[in-house]
DNA sequence: CGCATATTTGAAGCCCATCAAGCGAAGTGG
DNA sequence: CCACTTCGCTTGATGGGCTTCAAATATGCG
């Protein structure tokens, strides 16, 4: 079940460089605390908002991951957006709209909640925060647009390998790093099933492109699978 | 070629309102004839502007219909969103980045060219453009949401069905409406092949669900397009 | 260890892309 | 005015890529 920790201390709060509150001088800190942020917990899958709920809060996750899933009647989901530590969702409801996705955690999350209320009127006092957040959304706006490029114009295999080189970045391309994700949630985040996610990945291995231990994954010839991936940009 | 029409007059301009600029106080729009945007014409096809090019204006759109292209090495492209009248696009400058797609009219357009510096000037002086332009990316980052799930988790038949039923919904689902779009940009906007939305579309006229007749669409039995469709909200 | 779950691998089939040809409407120039 | 071209759309045939179904193997956890 998720439990509440506590109130958030943003003073000492160790993701706050990374989040929308960054620039926030000294003085407005204390103010936050008026409104008390809740620190949550959320252990894996289970649910943090639900697709169509009334949305009141947003959210930054503080630790883990998070997954932004859409599901069609029949069954078949698509992730839209993985969200790492310091990123901020939920904001559907600044339009009055509810939330347009489902969250659900990948493992463990630690989340602080905003009430949208009072996170508002910071943001009318904060210039700062505004323009944070405008620049986080240009940001997704422009991921989303290449996610609808992966997903309208690109193969499996293109889409695959984009998507593990795009994921190895922050180990520079030569290092060993988490990949937290099954291959049921790649598929989903790719568009693709289970089995044709398993049948390259294996593929690779044996091609020896790729390593993998434990949930940790290794590029080994990152050429060739930036041939596959139909680099773009 | 695209050529100037002359500067805008703001406060009587016709598509204000569905701008961004809806909320502005008339004393404010003085103040814009300062910064004296241009109107400027571009006929069908005719390149706005490129993907990697730096970002130095932001476009709003008076009138036309302009498509946002995203294309591979390989010649393959991603139409990533449409773009109407009143609606802004190209505002990666904001984040120092160079344009993420590029802007292709889909026909005859007209569109109001804002230098982003000054955009950026009387944003900060009226907090309404801000609060305008986060609304609009909030839900642009709906909808593509909304379509990454059409291009992820559907299939041909489904996303077009969905795509005509959205389309058609300006008119009540029963009258004629306008469909600017050639067979080969439905297919870069879903994903699709020429062929494959011409066969779907096609049949349905068959079926009797649909009807087309000079650049115009007519949607006769919704019923079964939405059961085609795997409505989700 | 034993069970549940995730991954791998194989086989079959379908959906859609690809290749190819024909059709119709609009535009051009003789 | 009409042959000719061009371009968008349609339709058919074929093949391949990915899904689906199924079963075996590996992995993790109590």
């Amino acid at each position: 079940m998720s439990s509440i920790k506590g109130k958030g201390h943003c003073r000492s709060c160790a993701i706050r460089q990374m989040s929308i509150f960054a620039q926030l001088p000294e003085a407005a800190l204390v103010e936050i605390q008026h409104f008390q942020p809740s620190i949550i917990h959320f252990s894996a899958n289970e649910t943090v908002y639900h697709q169509g709920e009334a949305a009141s809060c947003a959210y930054t996750l503080r630790q883990g991951l998070v997954r932004l899933v859409k599901t069609l009647p029949n069954g078949r989901t698509q992730i839209v957006r993985l969200i790492r530590a310091g990123d901020s969702f939920g904001f559907d409801g600044f339009i009055g709209e509810p939330y347009n996705h489902s969250a659900i955690p990948l493992c463990e999350i630690e989340v602080c909640r905003l009430p949208l209320a009072e996170l508002l009127a910071l943001k009318r006092q904060h210039p700062e925060i505004e323009n944070a957040m405008m620049k986080r959304w240009i940001q997704h706006l422009r991921e989303a647009e290449d996610m609808m490029l992966e997903l309208g114009a690109k193969k499996a295999s293109e889409r695959l390998a984009s998507f593990l080189i795009r994921w190895c970045e922050p180990v520079g391309l030569n290092g060993w790093i988490e990949l937290p994700l099954s291959r049921s949630e790649i598929g989903e985040l790719l568009g693709l099933t289970i089995e044709t996610v398993s049948r390259f990945i294996s593929d690779w291995k044996r091609q020896g492109w790729i390593e993998e231990r434990q949930g940790r994954i290794h590029l080994l010839d990152t050429k060739q699978l930036q041939a596959l991936a139909c680099v773009d940009d």
